[in-house]
RNA sequence: GGUACUCUGGCAGAACGGUUAUGCGUGAGCCUGCAAAGCUUAUACAAGGGGGUUCGACUCCCUCGGGUACCUCCA
């Protein structure tokens, strides 16, 4: 498998014979999750998903940030403990990702729960001089760290500093960042240097090297983290260890919405739990891989709307798929295996969702076509859903089971509106197809016989 | 101002320097009791502008321009 890499620019070759370990950035945990937050986790998801697929054994490992300004200030406004916010998030967090159908990590490893760790971490990068301390915490010391930079392609001395915020006196130069910062606020804890907290950065390169070693495969995040989050943690983590710190850098690009960035500092976010509610969890997903993953993706209703449609098509495949009896079969189907190769390699290769989506579209069509000119035949159908059911697995989509007795009732009814339309009585044949669609199953009716399938329900349809 | 990414038809999005991608949408027709699903077919000045290299450029080079992101809050 090929990956972009964002620190040496060229594609770099995963192997996969071994066990993968990955590292992805989390959220910070002051406040909802957006969709932008969902397009990097599902990328990774399916990234993840994948490889298992290929029996490959995989080590996925996405923080969280619970400790911060943002969720301390947060905190302050609502007169609630730091604590009490950062784990109403990540509940939060945990409800919106499990409906989005995302596996959970193999751990979630909490800034909080690692200070020990983190001030280790600190102690070794004074120890080589990487850091010092001033009267407001410990600095890491950019101009010592040659290499700083070779992520975002930054020159120090072209850093416009203070730009954005405002200069520290205290430190030596003003690109240096902090690992620890004094402060009486809480939360805060004891350290060698005084009372205080982690500053942002540290808690990813300790708790990545902790739960992956000092070397690993991947490590991700949006595209913002490049600078200066991933940059610093480069920083920190070869000056302390002096060895390459990921193999590869993966970078999601930003979810825009009218062509902005959707950030919650502009306030133009659409949360997870909007866009479940007017959506669903598959027309998300569809959406999320609907480009390929280092570009721009722009939120709009249209866009929804285009992955709605295809997802109708799914369910009719997958339907069409269960119900499948036809006597007639058709010798030039498209070759099954070839479309499911295309699938992989299009993955392979530098994880282009957007081609595999169209590999899986091609089986989806297909499957329709054949069916709906009778010619799916239960061996091909079994055939065509192993496939259909190893790709919806990677993608993580997610058909809605039905209990054994709605689906009594549905033939029931299915089988009067037959008798009905023999008897040509088609007001009350339409009757209870309406009465069908109320429970939001959609008929097809085929030359010999009708099938049914159970639309997932989506507000925005109206 | 610097850096990175990016610019292809109404929208989304591909292609070893040489062929109509494809999908969605839209129009027409077929199928159907009607719909839905599906099928057939049509539809698009397609390449941000201008140069250059080449027999030939979406693809390589130069240049100008637009967009997005980052330049110490961000996924």
């Amino acid at each position: 498998m090929n990956l972009q890499d964002t620190l040496t620019t060229v594609e770099q070759k995963l192997d996969i014979t071994k066990k993968i370990k990955i590292y992805l950035c989390g959220v910070t945990v002051y406040d909802e999750s957006h969709i932008g937050h969902a397009r990097t986790i599902i990328v990774f998801d399916v990234l993840r998903k994948y490889l298992e697929s290929k029996k490959v054994e995989v080590d996925f490992v996405q923080n969280f940030t619970d400790v911060d300004d943002k969720i301390i200030n947060r905190a302050t406004k609502q007169n609630v403990t730091a604590e009490e916010i950062s784990s109403k998030y990540i509940e939060n967090y945990f409800r919106d990702f499990e409906q989005l159908n995302v596996k959970r990590a193999t751990n979630y490893p909490k800034a909080t729960e690692h200070i020990e760790d983190i001030i280790e971490f600190i102690k070794k990068l004074i120890d080589k001089e990487m850091a010092y301390v001033t009267k407001n915490g410990v600095y890491f010391a950019v101009s010592k760290f040659s290499e700083y930079g070779k992520l975002s392609k930054k020159k120090v001395d072209e850093l416009q500093s203070g730009s954005r915020i405002q200069i520290d006196e205290a430190k030596n130069e003003p690109a240096d960042f902090a690992v620890w910062k004094f402060s009486d606020v809480n939360p805060t804890w004891d350290s060698p240097w005084g009372r205080g907290r982690p500053g942002w950065h540290i808690e990813c390169s300790v708790m990545s090297i902790k739960y992956l070693g000092e070397s690993f495969d991947i490590h991700g995040g949006g595209r913002d983290l490049i600078f200066p989050h991933h940059e610093n943690e480069i920083a920190q983590s070869e000056a302390c260890t002096n060895l390459p710190f990921a193999k590869i850098w993966m970078h999601v690009g930003m979810v825009t919405i009218s062509g902005e960035k959707m950030s919650k500092s502009l306030g133009n976010t659409k949360s997870i739990k909007h866009v479940l509610e007017n959506w669903g969890p598959n027309v998300i997903r569809l959406f999320c891989l609907s480009g390929h993953y280092s570009k721009v993706i722009d939120y709009s209703e249209e866009m929804l709307k285009e992955n709605l449609i295809k997802w109708r098509q799914v369910e009719t495949c997958y339907y069409e798929l269960i119900h499948a009896e036809s006597e007639n079969h058709e010798k030039n189907t498209k070759d099954i295996e070839k479309i499911g190769i295309e699938f992989d390699n299009s993955l392979e290769s530098d994880f282009n969702t957007h081609l595999a989506l169209s590999a899986f579209f091609q089986l989806v069509k297909e499957t329709n076509r054949l069916a709906a000119e009778e010619k799916l035949t239960k061996e091909l159908a079994q055939i065509i859903k192993k496939e259909f059911e190893r790709m919806t697995n990677i993608l993580g989509l997610n058909i809605p089971e039905m209990t054994q007795d709605k689906k009594h009732e549905i033939d029931n009814l299915i089988q009067n509106r037959e008798r009905l339309r023999k008897e040509k009585q088609f007001e009350e044949a339409d009757k209870i197809r309406g009465q069908l669609n109320e429970m939001n199953i959609e008929l097809i009716d085929h030359k010999e016989r009708t099938i049914w399938m159970k639309k997932e329900k989506i507000q925005s349809e109206k």
